[in-house]
DNA sequence: AACGCGTGGCC
DNA sequence: TGGCCAAGCGT
């Protein structure tokens, strides 16, 4: 019996109740979702989707708002390109493709900010389309359900998708409900740190499981620092961006870090991105 | 291929 | 407490 017999009654059984899952919800809500949550995690996504969607309902309506009001309507969510990145996308399908999002795949690759995962996730769970959907949590379910892994290690692009094209069942609405149980897998029960192989679907089956659970022993991505990196000044001078109503000048980015050097060099990378402008009298804003 | 890119919560 | 983690992408 393949692992979509028992992962699809499962899901339908316990799946969460997520505003972007409801019956009704646009490709285009989708896309949204899928771009809030490349890296941050749903409880944040949900509130600021639901704003999002109510005053941007279609890509048309994003693509005309000023990239202010989209940075700030993005607010905390984290790696703030994405929103820039999800409006410029915005502008080309209102654009080029009608205000439809595209539902094939290599149409939406080739949009900004979507990528390999964020491109099979629309076509899959905003159009129907049958097509192999893999992130990380599909890949941590198949390196233990299927390889014997405690851990996925390093992508492998190719071999991952090839691996769960094997998997995926044949008619298009069972190879939509697959994929996202097994991200709902990964997410909620077959977890990174702390499995609950007891409440687990596939736990008979399940070669990580039958070999003991072995801990994973492979290599391991360098956990990313983050205090004191210029990831963390341009947050902080973002931040001072997003709360004013208007321009400030250098003075209030100045308080925002202590080192001069390295402030700089962030509020530069800042406007190279797009994220912040500054303005002929010389003060700083986000972008118009 | 490995790294930079925000933010906050959790054990 | 602080390292680790969260539906990745672009370079």
């Amino acid at each position: 019996m393949p692992l979509s017999a028992a992962l699809i009654p499962w899901y339908t059984a316990v799946a969460r109740d997520l505003p972007w899952r409801r019956p009704g919800t646009t490709p285009w809500g989708v896309m949204v979702s899928e771009f809030m949550l490349q890296q941050t995690p749903v409880s944040r996504v949900e509130p600021v989707w639901q704003r999002w969607m109510a005053d941007w309902p279609a890509p048309s309506a994003l693509a005309a708002a000023p990239r202010a009001d989209v940075l700030r309507a993005w607010g905390k969510l984290g790696y703030p390109r994405r929103a820039l990145r999800l409006h410029e996308a915005a502008a080309v399908i209102a654009d080029i493709h009608g205000d439809v999002v595209p539902s094939d795949v290599d149409a939406l690759e080739a949009l900004p900010g979507v990528g390999s995962y964020t491109a099979r996730a629309v076509a899959a769970f905003g159009y129907g389309r049958r097509c192999a959907v893999v992130d990380t949590n599909v890949r941590r379910v198949v390196a233990r359900a299927v390889h014997g892994n405690g851990d996925a290690g390093p992508a492998r692009v190719k071999a991952d998708l090839a691996d769960v094209t094997e998997l995926l069942p044949t008619g298009e609405a069972e190879a939509a409900t697959f994929s996202i149980a097994m991200m709902e897998l990964g997410a909620v029960v077959c977890t990174a740190r702390t499995p609950h192989c007891i409440a687990c679907p596939v736990r008979d089956r399940c070669a990580w499981l039958a070999a003991g659970a072995p801990a994973y022993d492979g290599p391991r991505r360098a956990p990313q620092a983050f205090a004191g990196t210029d990831r963390q000044v341009r947050g902080r001078l973002l931040d001072v961006l997003r709360d004013s109503p208007g321009p400030v000048d250098r003075a209030a980015l100045d308080r925002a870090w202590n080192d001069a050097g390295q402030r700089d060099r962030c509020l530069d990378s800042l406007l190279v991105d797009g994220l912040a402008e500054q303005l002929a009298d010389g003060r700083f804003a986000l972008p118009a």
